[in-house]
DNA sequence: CGTTCTGAGTCGTTACATCA
DNA sequence: ATGATGTAACGACTCAGAAC
């Protein structure tokens, strides 16, 4: 900021730091550069740099914070909920109303806002986080599902390998007889699958229509 | 005594106004 | 119209005092 705007800042002060409004301030520093009316250059004072910069003020150490009283801070929390922008006409006001420099108030809601967007960022990381957890956890269980379902298609595939070389045997030491029912009978049953199959089709599982799936994929192949 | 909160300083950027 | 300059506002970063 150029010294122009600094001076801009002094008279501000002067006009918005009236002796009467001290009592506002829950912890108002005595040498603050208006104590008693007295017009000095000293308002603002530059911070002290780190340290080894240069010591000039240390003795009347007139730059202190001063902490907002519960009051000032209240509104300007009300302030800031319905709006985080600031224009100058409601700046002005804001600062009128509690006695501040209206260049506190600015400060006051660009420290607001950045400590809002930082805890907004905050929460968003934290849900994020939370989503991607949850994530994590429900691939684990289905990838342990996919597991148990290629065992179960693995132990189907044998059956059948089994029936076929059964029907196999069949067909090539008999005859056929349209009337011979009684060895059909287990056959019938392996053809549709339905021999040593059953914890396929009634496994236990809440997603067991994905069972059911695999199933016909084992028949349509 | 370390940590957290918070008021404020500094710097860079942007938008806008004014002027030569 | 255009480039230079000044000004104000703001975000990001940072410091430092106060409170705990």
């Amino acid at each position: 900021m150029n010294p122009q705007v600094d001076d801009q800042m002094l008279l501000l002060s002067d006009q918005y730091y009236p002796s009467h409004q001290a009592q506002l301030y829950t912890h108002f520093v005595p040498e603050q550069g208006v104590v008693a009316g007295v017009k000095s250059k000293a308002v603002r004072r530059r911070r002290k740099k780190k340290k080894g910069d240069d010591d000039e003020e240390e003795g009347n150490m007139m730059m202190r914070k001063r902490k907002l009283s519960e009051e000032q801070v209240n509104m300007l929390e009300k302030s800031f909920e319905n709006e985080h922008k600031l224009e100058s006409e409601r700046k002005d006001r804001l600062a009128a109303e509690l006695g501040l420099d209206p260049r506190q108030v600015a400060v006051w809601f660009q420290n607001r806002r950045a400590r809002w967007k930082t805890k907004k960022l905050e929460d968003e990381y934290s849900k994020l986080k939370s989503h991607q957890e949850t994530t994590v956890l429900e691939k684990c269980r289905l990838e342990t599902e996919l597991l148990k379902l290629k065992e179960q298609l693995h132990e189907a595939e044998k059956e059948i390998q089994k029936l076929s070389e059964r029907l196999d045997g069949f067909s090539s030491n008999s005859p056929r007889s349209s009337f011979s029912l009684e060895p059909m009978e287990p056959l019938f049953l392996g053809e549709f699958g339905m021999d040593g199959l059953e914890n396929v089709l009634y496994v236990q599982d809440q997603n067991n229509y994905v069972n059911g799936l695999e199933w016909d994929n084992l028949y349509i192949i």
